[in-house]
DNA sequence: CAAGATTGAAATCTCAATCTTT
DNA sequence: AAAGATTGAGATTTCAATCTTG
């Protein structure tokens, strides 16, 4: 190969297994979502994301950032699912240049409906496989990484609540 | 949300954290490898999958699991790749069911153009970020999800060749 | 002019169907 | 009939262009 040269033993270990999950993991998860619910992947975090929020409401850019996609992709899964009455968009009553998505009761039924064979999905894929030790390892390796490729203001969006395993802190 | 109901606070935090990445990464190492080399993410692990083979040559579905993509999109990316004279295909003289692909000259030589600038991104992206510690705790926490989500033939790729922290092992 | 958002076209990916070889 | 691979159609994503508001 020609990249690994660039990189130690040990970097190359953390590249390849990185790679291997980015490569695999969210295309399972999708095929898990298409045939189940009829979702992509995106669009189940667009309706998870809003459940999430205050009047279960975000600005489209807040939600473009929560669910980690451009603007432009977020507007064009947003009309799929305008069409299926999951969500709705008005122009924003403060500053009339940004429009608030809002989840309608549909919407949540569709992703409460959607939610639990999801969630098998990502405990049978991830963490089914994982001990206490290795979340711990994985909260602190990969909290650099994802902190690095979003803007500052949503970091703390990924802080966890409270911290357990009482001997390590 | 609904669905960290079903996970712990601990999980909570991989998951959120595993998604950022997942969802940012791949992304803007293809934004860098489209603008700087026309190449895309996937395009680019083709050829680099191939220069690292015997004879720069394996069979399509070694080719797709190392690259981790589907048997139809690598025949897609192969036309391309096959089109800019980056790769031949044939069929294998043993059992002609399988396919060959080779990387050429000209593959090589636009992979080793378009490395420089890849490994950049990777290394400003993810290793500028990393202490010793987090590649360790990374090491060991994404190798059970990473095994999980290949066919068991192809595990043994992701293993570190020698172990580094003499301290550790 | 920058920020928020949408649109349409081109590129890419997924899925199902198909073809050949074992 | 299963394995290896390709194809074409439909769905999704990206990029550039556009529109509106601050």
């Amino acid at each position: 190969m020609i990249e690994p040269e660039w990189l130690s033993a040990s970097e190359r270990g953390v590249w390849l297994r990185l790679h291997t999950i980015m490569g695999n993991l969210p295309g399972q998860l999708d095929a898990q979502l298409r045939k189940d619910a009829g979702l992509t992947f995106f669009e189940y975090y667009v309706l998870a994301m809003l459940s999430d929020a205050p009047e279960r409401s975000r600005s489209m850019s807040d939600l473009a950032a929560a669910t980690h996609g451009s603007l432009p992709r977020l507007s064009h899964a947003a009309s799929k699912l305008e069409a299926n009455g999951w969500l709705t968009r008005a122009l924003s009553p403060e500053s009339r240049r940004s429009t608030i998505a809002t989840l309608t009761d549909a919407g949540y039924d569709k992703l409460r409906e959607s939610a639990p064979s999801h969630v098998a999905a990502v405990r049978r894929l991830v963490f089914d496989r994982l001990s206490a030790d290795d979340l711990d390892a994985l909260n602190s390796g990969l909290e650099p990484l994802a902190a690095a490729l979003i803007p500052p203001q949503y970091v703390d969006q990924l802080k966890v609540p409270e911290s357990r395993t009482p001997g390590s802190a």
